[in-house]
DNA sequence: ATGACGATTTACT
DNA sequence: GTAAATCGTCATA
C-alpha cells in the first residue's frame, strides 16, 4: 500500500524538498474523473524572503500569498498571465514563506482525463510527452486551480503526494529557473531540479 | 480607480 | 526565432 507523505515529511528546506519531491507521485481526486496521478519528475525551490523571484520576495504577504506562510505541506496554487494555474508545495514551518513549484509530472493515471481536460480548440490530440511537462500544464491535466490553494496535502482527500521509491541522487541533474529573468542575480541561481533520463520535463 | 505586470503556453513566421 | 492570448494581483494615487 503506498504510503502518504506526512506533514512532518514537508518540514524541510525548500532546496531539500524540491529533490525529496523528485520521483514522488502527485494525486488528485476528481468526482467526475476518478483518480489521476503522476510521478513529480522536475521541480523548483524558491527560498522566500531574501529570494527576488519568489513571490514572497521581501517578506510580501497578501490574501494570495498567505498560503505560503502555512505549514510546510499547504498548497499554494496561483493564477497567473490571466489564464495559467501554477502548484506550489509548501516547504519548512509556519511563518517561513518557502515553497517549491512543481513544473512537470510523469503521467501514471487518468490519462484519458488529461487529454480531455488538456485538448485545446486544436483537432489533434495532446502528446502524452506534453500532458504534464510545464507547470501550468499539469494543473490544466489534473483540473488543480485556486480553489485547492491553501489546502492541506497531509490531509485533503482532494490532492495530496505519496511516497514512491527517491530517484538516485545521481540522476538529480540542476540549473537555472524558467522565467524568472527578472530576479538578477537570483535568476542564475541553480534552483531547479530534474530527473536526468525523463522525457517529460519541460523543454 | 488605474496601470503595469507576470514562477506560461501556443501558434505562427 | 517572435508574438499573442488574457485577467487577477499589486502598487500607486
Amino acid at each position: 500500500m503506498p504510503r502518504r507523505w506526512t506533514r512532518r515529511d514537508y518540514a524541510i528546506d525548500p532546496e531539500s524538498l524540491a529533490r525529496a519531491l523528485l520521483g514522488q507521485v502527485l494525486v488528485r481526486h476528481l468526482p467526475a474523473t476518478g483518480r489521476l496521478s503522476g510521478r513529480i519528475v522536475e521541480t523548483e525551490a524558491y527560498l522566500g524572503v531574501p529570494d527576488r523571484a519568489a513571490h514572497s520576495f521581501g517578506a510580501r504577504r497578501t490574501a494570495r500569498t498567505e498560503p505560503m506562510y502555512a505549514h510546510g505541506g499547504t498548497a499554494y496554487v496561483y493564477f497567473t498571465y490571466g489564464m495559467h494555474h501554477c502548484f506550489n508545495v509548501v516547504a519548512g514551518v509556519a511563518g517561513d514563506p518557502v515553497a517549491v513549484l512543481v513544473r512537470a509530472l510523469e503521467p501514471l493515471e487518468g490519462l484519458g482525463a488529461m487529454r480531455l481536460a488538456r485538448a485545446g480548440r486544436s483537432a489533434k490530440p495532446v502528446p502524452d510527452r506534453l500532458l504534464c511537462s510545464g507547470p501550468a500544464r499539469l494543473c490544466q491535466a489534473m483540473s488543480i486551480d485556486r480553489a485547492l490553494s491553501g489546502i492541506d496535502l497531509a490531509t485533503s482527500p482532494d490532492l495530496f503526494i505519496e511516497r514512491a521509491p527517491p530517484v538516485d541522487p545521481a540522476q538529480i541533474h540542476r540549473g537555472p529557473r524558467i522565467g524568472v529573468d527578472y530576479a538578477g542575480d537570483w535568476a542564475l541561481r541553480p534552483l531547479r531540479f530534474w530527473v536526468s533520463d525523463s522525457a517529460h520535463v519541460s523543454r
